[in-house]
RNA sequence: GGCCCUAUCGUCUAACGGUUAGGACGGAAGCUUCUCAAGCUUUAAAUCGGGGUUCGAUUCCCCGUAGGGUCACCA
């Protein structure tokens, strides 16, 4: 695997049956950054088969969600656009026999009583996966599985496949919940004359309860939007999702897009699943925060703490045992130098720093805990900071 | 249950036969005369079990065990 090798082509397709989720833009992720890497083609296919389910809603959500993370596709298709070429490869398996009209008994509402089977070979499959070697299948147990509801209605194994071949799909990457769909796809493959892609399945991301993320189980938590509307940058998102599964092989952590591009290699992916860890992704938000202008990471503070018009307590305006007159003289001292750190900082110096920083920064925050004094000053402007400062001056 | 995948600190992971088993998150402790939600320092914490192979196994093989995934006219 090298940068000579050419025609590297990946794809990801999720289905639009709900809003842009953790693990799809992880796996997204993945095989955008193999693309690049390799200098190879990102293909981005909406699987929208199922027409009950799909939305064009969750669609846009999708494309939204992996834009604002900046992983872009080089070609975009969908699957509703292109039923008659599946349709075409339906015909072609009837005519030929490897696939065969089967008459059914409809178990729900809806279902066809005429479906297309494919005539499976039963034979042993074995593929190699790039992050898990060889595996071994025996597709007796997958019977004459259904690849069509009927000659005009394709369903997912057979679009997949066609589209694989269709758009010259190399390298297949995607969740190991994909693995046991494998040995079915690599028949369709060998029916229709298509050459198999090599195959990278990607460990799963786990909850707490080391299951499987589900939006059923999980909710919220599992959409991006989620992260976004929270605050999150998506460098930091990425990061932590290539962090999951994924190193460099140097004990360097933080990384942006284009350096997750550069660092990547499939060899270093992981084969066991990774628990998803909130802590750990507000730990590269922190550090990605600090990348940022410092005008930039102001706006974080101020989103994180609250910089409304606190309510002061007279006991508290003066730090420890000073005397309410010694706040009340460094307040006045420090109103005029408002935007000067440096001379505060020199005054602060001689009259004591608690004495000073103290007064000060409760009087802009009216709490205990809070950034300093000069981070508050910068987001709240020259003239809210006077405005504090003189509230606090009338109560002593 | 069948089939398949996986297995190093609580969590993310490094060590591609030889290390005092390393780092990070989180935890704990301490330091830091403006506070701590910041910063710094220190610290506790792991190779699932049993057999092999080998001079030597976290590492290779086998068997267990555990966990997970998947078994739709969804994708």
């Amino acid at each position: 695997m090298n940068e000579h090798t050419n025609n590297i082509v990946v794809r990801m397709a999720p289905s639009p049956t709900g809003n842009l989720h953790i693990g799809t833009a992880r796996a997204t992720l993945f095989n955008y950054l193999f693309a690049k890497k390799y200098g190879g083609k990102f293909i981005l296919r909406s699987e929208d088969t199922d027409k009950e389910r799909s939305k064009k809603e969750y669609e846009d959500n999708i494309l939204a969600g992996l834009t604002w993370l900046g992983l872009t596709w080089d070609e975009f298709y969908r699957q509703s656009d292109r039923t008659e070429i599946y349709v075409s490869y339906v015909k072609k398996m009837l005519e030929s026999g490897s696939a065969y009209i089967s008459k059914e008994e409809p178990k729900e509402p809806g279902q066809r009583t005429e479906v297309v089977r494919f005539k499976n070979p039963n034979k042993k499959i074995a593929f190699d996966d790039l992050i898990r070697g060889t595996v071994e299948f025996d597709t007796t147990e997958l019977g004459d599985f259904i690849i069509a509801r009927s000659p005009e209605e394709p369903l997912y194994h057979l679009a997949v496949v066609v589209d694989d071949f269709e758009m010259k799909v190399t390298h297949v990457m995607r969740g190991e919940d994909h693995i046991s769909n494998t040995p079915r796809q690599i028949l369709i493959q060998e029916a229709i004359g298509a050459p198999r892609p090599v195959y990278a399945h990607l460990p799963l991301i786990f909850d707490a309860e080391h299951k499987k993320l589900s939006k059923r189980k999980h909710g919220a938590m599992v959409w991006i939007d989620t992260y976004k509307e929270e605050g999150y940058l998506p460098d930091a998102l990425l990061n932590f999702f290539a962090f999951m599964g994924w190193n460099p092989g140097t004990e360097r952590e933080i990384f942006t897009l284009p350096e997750l591009v550069e660092a990547f290699t499939i060899e270093r992916v992981q084969k066991g699943a990774a628990v998803f860890n909130i802590e750990k992704l507000k730990w590269f938000q922190k550090k990605h925060i600090e990348l940022l202008p410092a005008e930039e990471q102001l706006k974080f503070i101020a989103k994180d703490f609250d910089m409304s018009e606190p309510v002061l307590d007279k006991e508290k305006i003066a730090w420890k045992q000073s005397t309410p007159e010694e706040a009340r003289k460094n307040l006045e001292t420090v109103l005029p130098m408002i935007d000067d750190e440096a001379m505060i900082m020199a005054y602060a110096e001689e009259a004591g720093k608690g004495n000073v920083l103290w007064p000060l920064r409760y009087a802009l925050s009216g709490k205990e805990k809070s950034p300093d004094p000069f981070t508050l000053m910068k987001i709240l402007g020259k003239e809210e900071s006077a405005k504090r400062i003189q509230r606090a001056l009338e109560l002593l």
